[in-house]
DNA sequence: GAGAGCAGGTCTAATATATAGACCTTGGTG
DNA sequence: CACCAAGGTCTATATATTAGACCTGCTCTC
């Protein structure tokens, strides 16, 4: 336990107060969040972890993605390596999404994350709840 | 390694096309990945790691967030169960967040992320390069 | 005792991001 | 000819995020 905690240690080092004078917001750690943190970009990677997919694929798999949003979100994830673009020149051409070695690779920790999601959601779920009653009781 | 896996499958079963007709959003994993999955909380929790901290002392080691989001962040994470808010009633009061117990349990997953974040930084940043100079190279 | 400062917020207006949904292209089919 | 792919792009609208002014009590300085 204490040896994954050990990179949370390495990264409030990059936190830390006087850091005001090195470069704002640059910890490695930001970095890599700002990508596979947002919106979309983990629930694509997961998508694409049984096998290659094509963007319609994609997109009725997540169907309340846009378009805009899914072409985007390829395209950052292509561009950092994380998954790679086969164009097929049938008619009309197909594409085809891959996980590059980078992207395997951030299955295993991706998991770990989808599990404690899965085991936790009903605890989230019963708190979410009781905040919400003691909140609307208490008010007027 | 397939142990961990095995969750990415089952979650792929939430995804499968025929849910359509099942609620449109809700597989347990969408609906905590959007919860922690948003710009700042696992930056919270990571922040929270080693120590309880206080509004302020949050706000300048994430120094990029609006007090605006620090707090609504901040409510949400303490809805959904993930930390605790404490009161003191000092002159003027100070506000101490917490992790609570179900957000330490967080912590180990995360540290996994954060592990794979820091060691595959240069990777990224490469294939971020290569990316950016091969579309500038062709375009014109 | 007037003024400044602090902690933990809230509020508003401006800006940035995401969404829905129309449209484009290049063939093939009825 | 009209229409349907697939994989996008474009535009207008809706939503999220930001900066920064302001608020409330209380205390500290001069």
């Amino acid at each position: 336990m204490s040896t994954a905690l050990s990179a949370i240690e390495r990264f409030s080092r990059y936190q830390s107060d006087d850091a005001q004078s090195v470069a704002p917001v640059h910890c490695p750690v930001r970095d890599v969040l700002d990508r596979i943190g947002d919106k979309w970009s983990m629930l694509m990677i997961m998508t694409l972890a049984t096998r290659p997919k094509r963007f319609s694929e994609l997109h009725r798999a997540v169907r309340d993605i846009s378009k805009r949003m899914l072409t985007q979100t390829l395209r950052d994830l292509e561009r950092d390596g994380l998954i790679t673009r086969h164009v097929f020149p049938t008619k009309p051409p197909s594409v085809e999404y891959r996980l590059a070695p980078l992207g395997q690779s951030l299955l295993e920790p991706m998991a770990n994350l989808i599990d404690w999601a899965d085991r936790r959601y009903s605890d989230i779920h019963a708190a979410r709840a009781r905040f919400d009653a003691a909140s609307s009781d208490v008010p007027p």
